[in-house]
DNA sequence: TAAATACTTTACCGATTAGTACAGTATAGA
DNA sequence: TCTATACTGTACTAATCGGTAAAGTATTTA
C-alpha cells in the first residue's frame, strides 16, 4: 500500500486545525481521516492513545512553539522592549489576524477542559510570567509588571473572541495595538 | 402520569446551564433527559426543532436577560456613569465572579458558530453599542466612546477565559475592578 | 536477500447518538 | 361528566461514534 505520510509529526499540524473547526467532541474519526488521508489503522499506530493522545500531541506542539517563539525570547532577549514587540507581531502572525481561534482558550471553555486542565493551565501561566519578567526587566516593578503581563494576555484571548464573533478581524489587531501601547508606555 | 414540569420557561435556565457544562455537542439528549427529569417526548413537545431549538431559546433568553438587566440600563439610565458602575456589578453576579463561563463566547469559539451567527454576533454588538452610549453620555466623543466599550467587553471574555483556566475566580473579580477603572476616569 | 519492523487496509464491535411514532395518562374547559 | 388538548413513557429507528483485531503490504535493517 502507499506510504501517505512519513512522519507522525506531519500529522499534528493538521490535527490542529480540525480540533480549531470542529472542537474536541466534533472532530470525529471520520473527518479526522478524511483530512489526514489516514485511515484508522494508521491513526492508531501513530496514536494509540486515540482521540485524546492526537490532542494531548496538539497541545503540546502548541506550547513548543509558544515556548520557541513567546516565552523564550521575552525572557532572554536582550532588548525586553523589543521582545515585547516582537511578542506582539507574533501573536498576530499566529492567529492570522484573528481570524484563527486560540484552540487552547477554546479547549478552557469547552467540556473537555476537565481533561486537559495542566496543559491549558501552563499555557496561560507561562505566557503571563514570561510577559512579566520582560516588563520587569524593562524597567516596572514586580506588582505592576505582572498586573500589564495579565492584562494583556487578557486582551489577546477577548480579543479572538470577538473578532470571531463579530466577524471582524481587524478588531483583533486594534486590540493588540492596543495592548502593545499599554506594555510599553 | 406525574406532571413535572409546569412551563417550558423554567426549563431553559437548567438547559443553559447543561449546555455551559458540556458544550452543544457534549449535552446529549440523555443527559439532557436526566438533568431536566423530563422524558424525550416531553422535550420534543416543548422543542420540536430538538437540541437546536432548545439551543437557540437559552440564547434567546440570556439575550432578553442582557437587554432588561445590561443594555437597556445602559442607553435609558439617568446617571450613566452609575449606570456603566451598575454594569460592571450584574456582570460579576452574573458570571458567577468568574465561575461561571459566558455561554456566546464558548458557542463563538465552538463548532455550532455557525448555526448561530446571527444571536452571537448580536450579543457582543448590542454590548459594545449600549455601553458606548453611555460613555458618550458621560462625556466622552464617539469615536473614544466605542474604544472604551469594545475594550471592556474583551476585557469580560479574556478574564472569564483566563479566570477558568487558571481556576482563578479572583483573576476575573480583579480584571473586571480595572475595566470598570478605565471605563470611569 | 532474508527477516524484522513500520505502516495500511478492511471488517468488525458494542455503545451511543438525535430523532420519530404512538399509545397512554393527566389536566382544562364546556 | 364528557371531550379536547397537553403532556409523558416506551419502544424503536438508522446512523454514527470511538475503538479493536488481524491480515496484508511496504520499508528498513542485518
Amino acid at each position: 500500500m502507499a506510504r501517505t505520510v512519513a512522519e507522525r509529526t506531519d500529522i499534528i499540524p493538521v490535527l490542529a486545525e480540525i480540533f480549531r473547526e470542529h472542537g474536541f467532541e466534533g472532530a470525529s474519526l471520520s473527518i479526522i481521516g478524511e483530512k489526514t488521508g489516514l485511515g484508522k489503522g494508521s491513526l492508531y499506530h501513530f496514536f494509540p492513545g486515540g482521540k485524546e493522545e492526537m490532542a494531548a500531541a496538539v497541545l503540546h506542539e502548541i506550547d513548543t512553539w509558544f515556548e520557541n517563539n513567546v516565552y523564550r525570547p521575552l525572557r532572554e532577549a536582550q532588548n525586553p522592549r523589543a521582545a515585547i514587540s516582537g511578542m506582539c507581531g507574533a501573536v498576530i502572525d499566529y492567529f492570522h489576524s484573528g481570524r484563527r481561534i486560540c484552540l487552547v482558550g477554546a479547549f478552557a471553555l469547552d467540556n473537555v477542559r476537565d481533561r486537559f486542565t495542566d496543559q491549558i493551565k501552563d499555557y496561560f501561566s507561562d505566557w503571563k510570567t514570561a510577559l512579566a519578567a520582560a516588563l520587569q526587566r524593562a524597567g516596572h516593578d514586580e506588582a505592576k509588571a505582572s498586573e500589564l503581563a495579565e492584562e494583556a494576555v487578557i486582551s489577546i484571548q477577548g480579543g479572538l473572541i470577538l473578532s470571531r464573533a463579530l466577524g471582524e478581524p481587524t478588531l483583533f489587531e486594534r486590540a493588540m495595538k492596543k495592548a502593545e501601547e499599554r506594555l510599553l508606555t
